[in-house]
DNA sequence: TGGCTTGTTGCTAAATATACAACATTGTTT
DNA sequence: AAACAATGTTGTATATTTAGCAACAAGCCA
């Protein structure tokens, strides 16, 4: 499988600007492709051409440019899941007070797309669209445990209760098949929790899973089994609304 | 200024499978760019090596991939200006009853970087990543009103009340800058009426819009003015939140 | 089965992109 | 201020890369 080098670079050139905050010079980007400044001179004006890219006017530094945003919104509208499933959310921050999630497997990791906050007048920065890892979240494991059996590559941990062991992933993701829901349990964020329980097609195939996360302080070990009998249960009323008939 | 064939090819392909509702074959993709199926594969291949494109597992069709929604998703978030005109979107959605946007100038045209929809109940599709005229709607003409008074090239008609006429849209653009608002009275869409007004910065540099849309039977002619005034003070209260003092 | 379409892979000619260099432009330092 | 440094852009020739052709493999339908 021969790579188009050219359009290769291009890409690449992408993904170094989303890292860069406030975007990055030509140069700066010929350094770290190591490519001379002239091949990355062009690349990137063939690249802000189609809008992918813009360049401040100002410092002449590159952004990702608003082509993307457009596109991106695009995949988001293709997910019918997501329409299907947001009222679902709604349901568990009423009920739970804590912000819900929806994720979908995506280049073997847990891929956001969409969120629901518990209060208005907190606002973060939205998760949607980004990647987590699978086995340290709890939308992750229930994915894994519902899924087609392929783990993920590496254990990496991210604190200390990060599970690193296969054998004891494994042991959790029967535990979750039997119980109906996954926890993260500051495994890959200290001091927040998850909750989270896998979504089903009509067929039974794994579509993605929703869940809750919220700090350790209210998602605490007491009422975690509470959230989760209540996440399996939107969960179970998501999949059914979608054609899925339990037992099947 | 050369382009980069290959890059740019790539980025086309993009840009078709944005309007493919349902993916699109190598096949398909050659005939459309002309070019033969050989390139198109390997083009494709070197998309999907990078999670722009994924092909779905049964059809072998291509598709819009997921790496577009996190980039996508990465351009909002350096949008500042999102989070702070949210508060201010809401105050118009309670008050109006109506749904609330925010748009800002880009590649020549509003794009829409934000959405506060009037009814969880009724649920669209989000607008959000999407681009429209500026000569034809309320967030654009407010823009065009308070920008750098470069103008769209063409005034394409899209309904009967299109301002297509350079000379009527600088009158009205004059109108807008007094009054303070600009109306869209079903120039874009059949049935919808919109109000917008300009939001601007520390230095009175135009950074975007923000207004409301409706169903013309409850955004009627005589409540528009009201509705005007009311769009116009949110986004001078936006624009004195960022900083911008009237009058300077 | 036999035609039909579709997707992928070798191969070579030929177009294309690359790196080098020179130049223009901006910002910085003494 | 003035020289300097660093950055971004533009020719140009070489050499790499890519494009198209053709053959092949795989699925689909009648």
């Amino acid at each position: 499988m021969a790579e188009i080098q050219s359009l290769a670079r291009g890409l690449k050139i992408l993904n170094l600007l989303e890292q860069a905050r406030d975007g990055m010079g030509t140069t700066e980007v010929a350094k770290e492709m190591t490519i001379d400044k002239s091949s990355a001179s062009r690349l990137l004006h063939t690249l802000a051409n189609y809008d992918y890219v813009v360049q401040d006017d100002s410092s002449a530094r590159y952004q990702l440019g608003p082509r993307l945003l457009t596109l991106g919104q695009r995949v988001l509208d293709r997910i019918s899941l997501r329409d299907r499933a947001r009222p679902f959310l709604d349901k568990l921050v009423d009920a739970t007070g804590e912000c819900a999630h929806l994720a979908i497997l995506a280049q073997r990791q847990a891929l956001y797309i969409d969120q629901v906050e518990s209060s208005a007048a907190l606002r973060v920065e939205s998760e949607i669209g980004t990647l987590s890892p699978l086995h340290c979240t709890a939308l992750g494991k229930a994915m894994l445990a519902f899924g087609d059996g392929a783990m993920p590559d590496s254990l990496r941990p991210f604190t200390q209760r990060t599970i690193t062991d296969q054998a004891v992933l494994q042991a959790q993701l029967l535990q979750i098949r039997q119980r109906g829901y996954a926890i993260d349990d500051e495994e890959y964020n200290y001091g927040v929790r998850c909750v989270a329980a896998a979504v089903h097609d009509h067929r039974g195939l794994l579509l993605g899973a929703i869940g809750i996360s919220g700090p350790a302080g209210r998602v605490t070990l007491e009422r975690i089994d509470d959230f989760g009998a209540l996440v399996r249960q939107v969960a179970g009323d998501l999949s059914a609304k979608l054609g899925f008939v339990a037992g099947c």
